[in-house]
DNA sequence: AAGCGTTATATTTGACTGAAAATAACGCTT
DNA sequence: AAGCGTTATTTTCAGTCAAATATAACGCTT
C-alpha cells in the first residue's frame, strides 16, 4: 500500500415524507462562492470547469429545496443578465464554510492520532 | 424546507502515484462484519441486500489495494466454501469503527450547536 | 457419480450521469 | 433593427454503475 489517507465529505439534507435528499455540500458551497464573486452563473461554472448546465441545474435544486432562493437570475440587461447570492444564500454559505473548516480540523485530528 | 439534517461520509484512501482511489469507508467495513459473523461473503451480501457480485468485487478490491489480504476465500469443501476476515482485515475493522463513531459524535455536536 | 453451497467470472440490461452542442428568450446598448 | 452576453431549455451521446442472469470451478458429502 503506497499512502493511507483519511478524507470524507459532509453535507446539509431535507427530508420531505420519506425522501432524503442532499441539498448544500461542497460544491454547491464553492459554486455560490464564485456566483457571489463574478455575478454568474455562467463565469462561476468556468472557473470550476463545471458545464453551465450543471452549474444551473444546481442553482434551480438548491432554490426550490429552500423556502426562498439562494441565487436569483435576471436575463436580459445591460450586461445580459447575471446572477445574485440572496442573505439566504450568504447565510448558507457562511455556515457551511465554518462548518468545513471544523470537519477539516476534526480529520486533521484523526490523522495526527493514526500517525502520533 | 421540511427538516434540515447534517450528514456525511468518511473514508480512508490510497494515494498511488497521481491516483486516489477509495480503499475502506461505511460499506466495506458493514461487510467485513458481516463476513466475519457469517463466514460466507453471500451470506454477507443478502444480509446487506446487495448482490453476490458487487460484494465480491469490494473484497477483490479491498485485497488488491491492501498489502496483506483482509479477507481470505476458500472454494469448495465441507459447507462449499468460505471466507474469513483476517487479522489484518479485523485490524481495519476495529480502527474504521471506532473512527466512525468518533466521527458520529462529531456530527451530534454540529447538529446540536446547529440547534441549541 | 451426483448433489450441495460456495466462490469465481462473463454477459446483458437498464438507469443514471455528465459533457457537449444547439437553440431560444431576454433586455440593454448601439 | 442588429449585436451582445447572459439565463433558460432541449437533445444527443458516451461513460459509468448496479442489478440480474447465467455458468463454471471447487471440494466435500452421500
Amino acid at each position: 500500500m503506497n499512502q493511507l489517507r483519511l478524507n470524507g465529505r459532509i453535507w446539509l439534507e431535507t427530508t420531505t415524507g420519506d425522501v432524503t435528499q442532499r441539498f448544500f455540500g461542497i460544491g454547491p458551497m464553492e459554486l455560490l462562492g464564485h456566483i457571489q464573486r463574478t455575478g454568474s452563473i455562467n463565469q462561476a461554472a468556468k472557473v470550476m470547469h463545471m458545464s453551465y448546465k450543471r452549474a444551473w441545474e444546481l442553482v434551480q435544486r438548491m432554490n426550490q429545496q429552500a423556502d426562498q432562493p439562494l441565487v436569483i437570475t435576471q436575463t436580459g440587461g445591460e450586461k445580459g443578465g447575471g446572477a445574485l447570492v440572496t442573505a439566504e444564500g450568504e447565510k448558507f454559505l457562511a455556515y457551511y464554510q465554518a462548518l468545513q473548516i471544523r470537519f477539516q480540523q476534526f480529520l486533521s485530528d484523526e490523522i495526527a492520532r493514526l500517525s502520533g
